[in-house]
DNA sequence: TCAATACTTGTCATTATAGTCAACTTTTCA
DNA sequence: TGAAAAGTTGACTATAATGACAAGTATTGA
């Protein structure tokens, strides 16, 4: 950098933060598409349009970026839990969730996959996380369910499965987008196949569930 | 290897299917965990419990090994594909298909787990076989779900996304059994887990598909 | 039995990768 | 303005990866 023009005035960080950012971002598509070991720090590097050296000026490693990367995916995903809340009617509130998340898998598809692939190599880098917030959130939003059911707002089915069902749907369209376009025989998913898909999930799922 | 004793009567060829078998094994499970480029010829030449040396005489390259992976893998998947037949009532094509996909699942989940990692890959070695076979099948299927549409069997909702729905409901209890574990506060998914989620999922599809 | 074939494997060359370092430039603030 | 702090980067090292090869062993069938 031999300018700061378009950078707004300087503060103490600021270049630090911008940088950071950069390498995460650059990051997060690397190990979103390759996974921690497959991704490469020169390719990172390449991406990010900074020498590699760079990088390990804002990161002690590969693994310290991976934990970087993974914390600023998780605090999107937590925004997108806690709009699974209580005080509605069931319709009304996994509606909400279900548009949310298809929104999550539009606007952030390579969070979404991250985290997938993450998942499916064994969570070995999110034990912490998951043994935490994420037990409480679950076993919180089962016990609205359980109530739905008690006041025969919904049918009498294990919530789990319905969360899972919620979750692995919506997800899909992020993580199995080239499966969907090959399928559907599109060059992208518009914004519009994203609600079509939510229109059919909650339609699918909430009739499913007996919930009118 | 100093013995034949194990192994039958030698006949040419079968040590080879043999050895090709263990190290396909050995490969399945090491690319499905780290993916094409995060896997080595090392790990899983240790976990074949084999030289290094002895992949390379089986298989050209790395490359050549994980197509030789990638192909057994969707023969496995197009016999589960196949299991939706056209010929029978909605409830009962859908009931049985969606059986047929969580027992997948079930006894396959390194195979799913691969095919999940290649997709969010952007399926660069799956190009080939997702234009052929895997389009035709799609097509046919939503063909028999419009007729059950137009004969008033289901609601009018695009197949595509009852398709997708399926795929990703019944795939998420292989590919993200790490986050299952962890929600459910269980050490293993048992067999009667996968009944009960098969159970939930044909519930709420059927039903919200309007199908009786 | 024995030559031909199939299979095994230790060793090596080449390349790719993570991470270091010191010299250099830019920015800050007193 | 100028010294200190922050940021940048090319060159380097050590390690780990793919894959080649040749020398060896086992198996076959005539």
């Amino acid at each position: 950098m031999t300018t700061n023009i378009s950078r707004g005035p300087y503060k103490p960080g600021r270049i630090r933060e911008q940088s950071r950012d950069l390498i995460l971002q650059a990051a997060e598509k690397e190990f979103a598409c390759h996974g921690f070991r497959g991704a490469t720090m020169q390719r990172i590097a390449e991406s990010a349009q900074v020498p590699k050296a760079n990088i390990h000026y804002y990161f002690t490693n590969k693994l310290g970026l991976y934990g970087a990367v993974l914390e600023n995916t998780l605090k999107l995903w937590d925004n997108v839990f806690n709009e699974l809340s209580s005080h509605d009617e069931p319709a009304h509130v996994l509606s909400r969730y279900i548009d949310a998340k298809i929104d999550f898998s539009r606007t952030h598809p390579t969070a979404s996959r991250l985290f997938a692939k993450e998942m499916i190599s064994g969570a070995p880098h999110l034990s912490a996380y998951l043994q935490q917030d994420y037990r409480l959130w679950f076993k919180q939003r089962m016990s609205i369910f359980d109530s739905w059911v008690a006041q025969g707002k919904m049918d009498d089915i294990d919530p789990a499965h319905v969360i899972f069902m919620i979750w692995a749907s919506t997800q899909y369209y992020a993580d199995f987008e080239p499966q969907i376009l090959i399928a559907t025989q599109t060059p992208r998913l518009t914004e519009q196949a994203f609600m079509d898909a939510a229109h059919s999930i909650k339609h699918i799922i909430l009739k499913g569930c007996g919930i009118s």
